[in-house]
DNA sequence: GCCAACGTTGGC
DNA sequence: GCCAACGTTGGC
């Protein structure tokens, strides 16, 4: 079992739009990043507990819990050239890009921010907080991953 | 909206 | 294969 966190804007996908579809599944698409690509194609098994975490908005922070139901497949948006994750360049004999299916396990009882994740020692050389950080997709290790939880029940 | 970080592209 | 230009991410 492996631990993950994925990043999406909340204005375009956020925990309560995953919430509203409990019980079905949701397709990770348009990761456009080689090194999450390469995650979600060749690591993530069915299973694995994913942390949902919202970026570029007001309070970035993990916000709930999802699992992976579906493991690494072609990621078919990019052959729509209506959509925006349209790549030309992608060759659906020979996909360049794979999402996963996630589904939501539960939110979190409140957001654990950013800010407070910095501030934990236990946490410095989480993936996430590494300067400059921009991959979508990255891995969380257990004990990260346990800690964290942890702290959920504390106030905020 | 700014800007630092950093991935990607493309000319050479 | 180098590297400058450019685009995107994401916190602030």
């Amino acid at each position: 079992m492996n631990y993950w966190l994925m990043k999406s804007e909340p204005d375009t996908f956020s925990i309560d739009d995953l919430a509203s579809a409990t019980g079905k599944t949701e397709h990770w698409d348009g990761v456009r990043n080689y090194q999450a690509r390469n995650m979600m194609r060749d690591e993530m098994r069915k299973g694995d507990q994913v942390f949902f975490y919202h970026s570029s908005c007001k309070q970035p922070g993990i916000v709930g819990i999802a699992e992976v139901c579906k493991e690494g497949y072609p990621d078919f948006t990019a052959n729509d050239p209506e959509g925006k994750y349209y790549d030309p360049k992608n060759n659906s004999n020979n996909p360049r890009w794979y999402m996963v299916d996630i589904r939501l396990i539960r939110k979190l009882k409140r957001t654990i921010s950013l800010n407070e994740l910095k501030q934990y020692k236990t946490l410095a050389d989480m993936r996430l907080l590494a300067q400059g950080n921009r991959l979508s997709v990255m891995p969380v290790k257990k004990q990260e991953w346990d800690f964290i939880l942890k702290q959920e029940s504390k106030p905020a």
